[in-house]
Formats: C-alpha cells, structure tokens, sequence
DNA sequence: AAAGTGACCAACCGCGAAGCC
DNA sequence: AGGCTTCGCGGTTGGTCACTT
C-alpha cells in the first residue's frame, strides 16, 4: 500500500501561517516547502549538521533550529529509507531492541540504518494499536473443545488486572503480560494460530495480497506467514485463559520456518529461557529461540511471537472497557510506571494476582527471574 | 459514490541533559 | 555554582490517503 509522500499535518499554522514567537519574531510552523529544505541543505552542506539556531539567528529561515535539526534528521538526510515499510527483518529488530531497551527509540534507531526515531517510533506506535484493536475486537464465540472450557471465577476476574479481559461472548482472555519487576512471563503467542482458533480474519498487508482463508491451509497457518520468518506484525500475545490454564495454548500446527536471526550485537548469547519455558503450562516450543540480548539471560522470544510485555499502556488502557469489572489502577504487568490520570504514579502494593492465575502455573517456577539488565555493551553507541 | 475506519507519518510540544558563559 | 542556551529525545497530535462497508 504506497502511499503518496507527503500526507502530512497541517498543524499550527495550516502550513503558511507565521506563528508570533514568545520574543515577538515570526517563527513558522508546518509543513515545509522545498525552497526551505533547499536553504537547510546548503546549510547544513556549508557548516554541517549542527549549529541549528544559526539557521534562524541568522535569518536564513524563520524556523527555530530545533525545527530545522528535526526536519533534516527525519527527511533530509541522505541515508535515509523513505517511503519504504519495514522490512520483516525491520520489525523483529525493533522488536527485539524495544523488548531489551524500551522505548528508546533513537538508541533503537541506530540499529537501523536508514531509520529514523520517528520512523521506528511511529511504527512501533501503529502497531501497537493494531494490537490493541485486536484484543478488544468481540471475537466470535469457539466452538468445540474451547468453548467447554469453564471461564475463572468472576472473583478472580476482580483481581486479575491486566490479565483477564472478557468480551461480549463472555470469552476471557489471559493477556499475561510481563510484570518486570515481579515476575516477567512472557508468552509468545502465534497471532496465526490465535486467529485460527477464533476465526479472526487475517491481515497480513502487503506481504499477503490473496488471502487464504484459513480453512484452506492444511497446516493451519496462513502461507504468507509461513513463508515469512518473521511474520506479521499482528502477532498477538493474547491467551484464552481457559486454555492458557490447561496447557491447550500450545499450538501444534506448523510453525513457521526459521530463519536465524542475522541480526546481532555484543550482549548476553546465553540463555536460560529454555530452561523456564517449559515450565510455563504452555508445553515445549518446538521452534528455535531466538536470544534475546540484555534481557535477562535466557529470555528469549520465539520467532513469529512477540513479547507480551511489549503491550504498553495504551494497549491496556483500551482494554480496560471491557473488563467485566473496572479494574483497579494497579498494573503489576506493565512496571512500576503507568499513567494515571495524566500523572505517573507508583503502583500500590501489588495485588495478589498470582492467586488468580491457574495455580499449575506455578507449580516448578521456584525462582523469579532477575530484573532487567542493562545491555553489557551499550557503548557501541 | 459516500461515509467510515485504519494506517501512515510529519511535525509539534515538553522535558531533561549537556554545554557554555 | 548557577543560570541560560542548545540539543536530543519521547510523547502526542492530527492531516492525508487507502481501503472497507
């Protein structure tokens, strides 16, 4: 889906108008126009990327220099990558570094070239509510084995926030998210296998022009996918609970090949993921690990499954209007910050919500993984 | 064909860090 | 040491386009 470059905001000004500055001097806002850019060029082929309030200082532009730093940094650069999506290889990086450093996008950046913090921010942010919609999207009720599966106690929905979610069939959903401070259960998912169970419609974008109805795969996963190492960006880490409780949750259909990562920095190679996960009531992966450097060693992410952890506050915010019950402002799963009320707060005491997680859950998960570590070398910036 | 929705993304804002005086 | 300026970053907004209904 290509679009026409230059889709962009007419904020502040509708791009002409000549904002007063707080000193009086017109400072223009908006859109920029080419004579503009050809100005910041020859500015910044003369004296180079910086110097930035010189540009207005001197009269060359009526932008203020951080204006004028943020439009080279995001369009004119040369090296950049415009008008180009992210590549699967893209986006499992993204993934992978956001998992290990958060939301730090210009460090995030610079592990891909031709990227900007904007770009990887802005995708990480589509996707992100894409992933929300698709877990507040009413889902069409199961039949069969899943359907018989009794739902928690409305009890222990009270005291399941951030995991459980119902919908208007009265499905319940374990979004186990990880709390990292607590205990960080990541559970990767196969959105594919997700969307087969409940019959969800498939959108892979670009990559998968003729869809395929599930129902024609034999293997269960839509071919797109399975050609793709790193598959859509849908992936979804989003559990029904009766079968997260049961085990079910482990997908015995073809996963999708996979590709060792070719992309790698000097953190942590060793693992002891392995050793967790299958503890985790989800049965053995059968699918190669991908490592996850600087994370706690052993966290490592199955390719074609995302973090659950990844799911941000927004993603949770919207889930929030489903919940059976409101739940309270505490959210273990989502770290110590949380918005609330436009201000971010210490979570109170930590609900007891390992008590209402399917106790076999825990049953060989003696010890808590460590806390996040900062990447052992970082100074390759 | 029109309206609605979602994806994309440019560019602003506020804040904090770094550098300078 | 402290204030000021500049720069960089992350969050957010909102416009446009493509697709769907």
């Amino acid at each position: 889906m290509a679009r026409a470059p230059g889709g962009g905001r007419r904020r502040g000004g509708g791009g002409g108008r000549r904002d007063a500055a707080g000193s009086g001097e017109a400072v223009r806002k908006g859109p920029w126009m080419a004579e503009e850019d050809a100005v910041l060029l020859e500015h910044v082929r003369a004296h180079g990327p910086c110097d930035w309030s010189s540009i207005r200082s001197k009269g060359l532009l009526p932008r203020t220099g951080k204006s004028c730093r943020l439009r080279w940094v995001n369009k004119l650069r040369p090296d950049l990558k415009t008008g180009c999506k992210f590549s699967a290889e893209e986006e499992r990086v993204v993934l992978e570094l956001q998992a290990q450093f958060g939301n730090k996008w210009a460090r995030i950046a610079t592990y891909l070239p031709g990227r900007t913090d904007n770009d990887v921010k802005n995708f990480w942010s589509t996707r992100q509510k894409r992933l929300a919609r698709l877990l507040r999207a009413p889902l069409p009720a199961r039949s069969g084995r899943n359907s018989s599966a009794k739902a928690p106690a409305a009890s222990s929905l009270e005291s399941r926030p951030a995991a459980t979610v119902g919908n208007d069939h009265n499905e319940e959903f374990a979004v186990l998210c990880p709390q990292r401070e607590i205990a960080s259960f990541f559970i990767y998912m196969n959105v594919n296998a997700l969307m087969e169970m409940f019959a969800v419609d498939c959108h892979q974008g670009p990559c998968c022009p003729d869809q395929v109805p599930f129902g024609s795969s034999s293997s269960g996963v839509h071919p797109c996918c399975a050609a793709t190492p790193f598959m859509d960006a849908q992936n979804a880490a989003l559990v029904p609970y009766d079968q997260a409780s049961s085990g079910l949750a482990s997908f015995n259909g073809a996963l999708p090949p996979f590709a060792p990562a070719t992309y790698s920095h000097a953190c942590s190679s060793s693992s002891n993921a392995a050793q967790l996960l299958p503890k985790l009531p989800f049965g053995e992966p059968s699918y190669p690990l991908l490592d996850y450097p600087g994370m706690p060693e052993g966290w490592n992410m199955a390719p074609g499954f995302i973090n659950a952890g990844a799911m941000d506050d927004l993603a949770y915010q919207e889930l929030l209007p489903m919940m059976a019950q409101p739940a309270p402002m505490v959210f273990p799963f989502f770290g110590t910050e949380h918005a609330q009320g436009g201000v971010k707060a210490e979570p109170p005491d930590a609900p007891d919500f390992f008590d209402d997680l399917p106790p076999d859950m825990f049953d060989s998960l003696d010890q808590v993984p460590p806390p996040l570590s900062p990447p052992a070398t970082s100074s390759g910036f």
